[in-house]
DNA sequence: TCCCGCCTCCCCCTTGCGGCTGAGTCTCCC
DNA sequence: GGGAGACTCAGCCGCAAGGGGGAGGCGGGA
């Protein structure tokens, strides 16, 4: 039996999801709640296997409640609803932690069967939203598990280190006391890697290294 | 009515795909190919709706093909199957262009629903899929969308676009062209945008724009 | 009404950056 | 032995960048 806490400030809302789940047979709505807080107080009392989290809520949205459900309850898996999938509720919902996103005008026996997929510790998306987060993801590293990038290999291994350097935002000067040489060095090097690169400055090495994927977002 | 070619190489899959899908009263089942080429030459041909692929082919595999159909015959969603989740399979098939992602243990209806869904421009991924492709999302920039959305809304709408143009590289002047303004005026943006996000220089600001997803790899 | 935030413009000044030229050491390889 | 390339260091110079300070117009909110 799979134990759910619903978590909607609508009352019909509530109610409904309450109903279409509960008529499952192996589905088991143990309680509700009209807050984010009541829905943490709903998982703290009755450790349920799925959180059903509205996204917007009076006190406490449903992005706070899930974050702090995933790091408190991690056995409670959460699967966000939402009216209209806003970009960044789906973002900070999957960052927060969440199973699954979908949107309220979903079919009833797929609101079962997210609830049955994300108990058993699967993901689910909205096709939407799946779509959303497909073409994200294509676009941000184009063929990224191809080619290491060709232009990189003309640098030397110290032009290499310093550009990784000097795009993480290190002056000429911090780049020398990390490199244990001097600034006059570090300068010939940004000098030299500019001009093989064909960059105007620093800032375009910058923007380079991110384009091409020598540098990667969230690994600082 | 949707009309679809299904690419395998076992005849036996080819066959149950197709009688599956035949079975519904909307969709239609109008070629089926043996390897790449062949289904490549079937969208020519019949310029389907859905092209059901799967990965391992012999001649010309899925993957090649998916990428070929989608550049040359882009109203063909391309649907991938495969035995096992392998991931690199997917990566390159999203990469590729592919509308969605699913195992050959897919319930009969899940299969008919999934054509309906890409056919209609929707995504689809398998739930073990997706799960991997929000673990990998979530990981790559943890908390990426959230805090620094935060931080962006202190920035006035002028300071936001000085922003953006700034971590594309360009110069104060440049900037000022593009915006029309003195370049005195855009010092000034650039001042208060670096101060209120308390960093140190326009190198700074680039990398916190690469690193907020203020400015994403590839959209350049 | 007045005040505040935003956008715009201006001056002065210091600093970091990057181009230019030149040069010493090392290793690798012909 | 000599050449090539990588790494190191140096001085000079021009310029963009960024801080500080000041100021006017314009809109919305108290």
């Amino acid at each position: 039996m799979i134990r759910v806490v619903v978590a909607d400030d609508q009352e019909l809302v509530r109610a409904g999801f309450g109903m279409i789940l509960d008529a499952q047979p192996d589905i088991e709505v143990v309680a509700e709640a009209a807050d984010g807080l009541q829905a943490i107080e709903a998982v703290a009392a009755h450790r349920p296997d799925v959180l059903l989290l509205d996204v917007r809520m009076p006190v406490m949205d449903g992005l706070e409640a899930a974050r702090r459900v995933c790091v408190e309850y991690p056995d409670t898996k959460v699967l966000m609803l939402t009216t209209f999938d806003i970009d960044d509720y789906v973002y900070d919902a999957l960052h927060a932690g969440a199973s699954g996103f979908l949107l309220k005008d979903v079919r009833r026996d797929d609101l079962a069967h997210g609830v049955r997929l994300v108990a058993a510790g699967e993901a689910l998306l909205a096709p939407s939203v799946t779509k959303r987060l497909i073409s994200e993801f294509a676009a941000r590293r184009p063929g990224a598990s191809r080619r290491p990038h060709r232009l990189l290999d003309q640098l030397t291994a110290r032009e290499q280190e310093t550009l990784r350097l000097l795009a993480r935002g290190l002056s000429n000067a911090e780049i020398a006391a990390e490199l244990t040489v001097s600034e006059h060095t570090v300068k010939t090097h940004v000098s030299n890697l500019l001009s093989k690169l064909q960059l105007r400055d620093r800032v375009h090495a910058v923007v380079f290294a991110y384009e091409a994927g020598a540098v990667v977002a969230g690994e600082a």
